[in-house]
DNA sequence: CTAACAAAGTTGACAATGTCAACTCCTCGT
DNA sequence: ACGAGGAGTTGACATTGTCAACTTTGTTAG
C-alpha cells in the first residue's frame, strides 16, 4: 500500500488497480453495446493499457466476464435487499423484493443476461468461484425474506421444513428469473410500470404457495454447485 | 475439370439443399460444444463446402443462428403439444405441458439458451422474423392449453377475460422458463426426475391462479413484438 | 543501500475468424 | 442454343484471443 506520492503522476507504469479498472471498462462497454462480444483489446484500450495487460489479471477473457457477472450479482443482492428496510408486512416485502429483482434486470439487460450466461462456464470447472459466491449472496436475500415471512406466520408453519422452503424459494426464483428474462428478451412488454407486471404474477404464486406449500425431494440443491 | 460423368453424383457442384444442411451441421455443433461460438467456417467444413458458401444463404452468422433457434422453438412446440394427446384432465394437461417444456430445455441446454439469447437480435430489427414466428408457435401451445383448462371449468370463468388469461399464461411461461434456465445453468439440480421438480413448483402456481386469478394491464403483449 | 526478484506492463507474432470482392460453374427459361 | 443469374469457390483483409520474450517498477533480503 504505502508508496511514494505521485502528485503529478498522470501515467504511472503500474496502473495501481488495473483489475478493477478493467471490470469498470467492461461494465461500461457492456452497457453501451448490450453485448459481451466486445474485444478484450478494446477493454484494454479503454483502460489505457496495452492489449496484453489484462492477461496479468485475468488468465482468459472469460475470467474478466466472470468478474463482471459477479458485480452484477452483488448489485442484484443490494437492489433486492435495500427496499426491504423498514417494511414489516411479510407479503409486501416479498413483492417488493420481486419488483426490485425484475427492475434491476431490466435496468441493464446485457449484464443480467451475462450473469446467467454460459459464456463464463469453463468446460471442466463449471462456473468460476467468484461468480458462484456472488450469486449465492443474491440468492440468500430471497431465501431470507421467505424465511422471515414463514416466521411471521404468513405461510403454513410446515414451511419451516427445508424441503418446503427450498421449493417455495425455488419457485419464486424461477418466476422472477423467467419474467425478467422474458421482459429483457422482448417477449413481454412494455413494462411501463414494474409493479403492474410483477405484482399480479408473483402474487398469484405466493397465494398458491400459501394455500398448498410445495415440496421438493431431499437432494435438490438450489445454488451454483459447490 | 470440365464436364465429368456423374452417374452416382458424389459431389454435385450445387449442394441441393445447403441451407438446411448448414442448419443441421450447426445444430450438431451446438449439441457437441454446448455453445454457439463455433465458427461459421467450421459449419461450412462440416457441410463440405467452402468457407464462404454459407453467405449465399445467410447474410450473417446471426441469421444462421436464428434459423437454428427457430428449429428449437418448433421442437419445443412439438414437445409440449404431443404429450397432451388423449389427456383429458385439464390440470394434468398443464402439468404435462410444463414437464415437457422443462425436459426439452434440459435435453439440449445450448439450443434452449440460444433460443432466448440476444446473440440473434440485430440492433435495428430486433429478433429475426423467422425466430419470432417459431416462438409464437411454441407460445400458442401453452396459451391454448390454458384456455382449454378455463373452458373446462378448472379456473374461474372470469379468466376468459383476455387480461386475466394473458396474466395466467405469462405466469406459467415465466415459471417454466425460469426453472428451465436455472436447471440448465446449474443453479438447481440434480434433475434426476423432471416431475419431482416441475410438478410441485408449477402446481403451486396453478393453485394460486385458480384461487385468485391475476390480471395484467390491457396493453401488455406476451409475444415477440411484431 | 543495493542487488536481485517477482509482479505488472509492453511489444511482437500467429493462427483463426467474419466478411468483402471477384471469379467460376451450373441450371433453367426463353 | 444461350445467356442470365443463382450457387459455390478462391483470395484477401482487418480484427481477435492468446503465446512468448522483453522492460519497467516496487519490494525486500543481505
Amino acid at each position: 500500500m504505502a508508496k511514494a506520492f505521485r502528485r503529478t503522476a498522470p501515467r504511472p507504469y503500474h496502473h495501481g488497480n488495473l483489475a478493477q479498472a478493467l471490470v469498470e471498462a467492461a461494465l461500461a462497454l457492456l452497457d453501451e453495446t448490450q453485448d459481451w462480444d466486445f474485444s478484450l483489446r478494446e477493454v484494454a484500450r479503454r483502460a489505457g493499457v496495452s492489449h496484453n495487460a489484462p492477461y496479468k489479471h485475468f488468465p482468459e477473457k472469460r475470467d474478466l466476464l466472470a468478474a463482471v457477472a459477479a458485480r452484477g450479482f452483488e448489485a442484484l443482492a443490494e437492489s433486492t435487499l435495500s427496499p426491504l428496510e423498514g417494511m414489516t408486512d411479510a407479503r409486501a416485502r416479498l413483492l417488493a423484493c420481486g419488483r426490485a429483482f425484475v427492475a434491476r434486470g431490466i435496468a441493464n439487460p446485457a449484464l443480467y443476461r451475462l450473469m446467467f450466461s454460459a459464456a463464463l462456464t469453463s468446460p471442466e470447472a463449471g462456473r468460476p468461484a467468484i461468480e458462484k459466491a456472488a450469486a449465492a449472496k443474491a440468492r440468500a436475500v430471497i431465501d431470507a425474506t421467505f424465511a422471515d415471512a414463514v416466521r411471521a406466520g404468513r405461510f403454513p408453519s410446515s414451511m419451516a421444513n427445508p424441503r418446503e422452503s427450498a421449493a417455495a424459494s425455488l419457485a419464486m426464483w424461477s418466476i422472477l428469473h423467467g419474467l425478467t428474462m422474458l421482459a429483457i428478451d422482448d417477449f413481454v412488454g412494455p413494462p411501463k410500470s414494474i409493479e403492474t407486471l410483477v405484482d399480479p404474477i408473483l402474487g398469484a404464486l405466493l397465494n398458491g404457495i400459501a394455500s398448498h406449500p410445495p415440496t421438493l425431494p431431499a437432494n435438490i440443491w438450489m445454488a451454483p454447485r459447490l
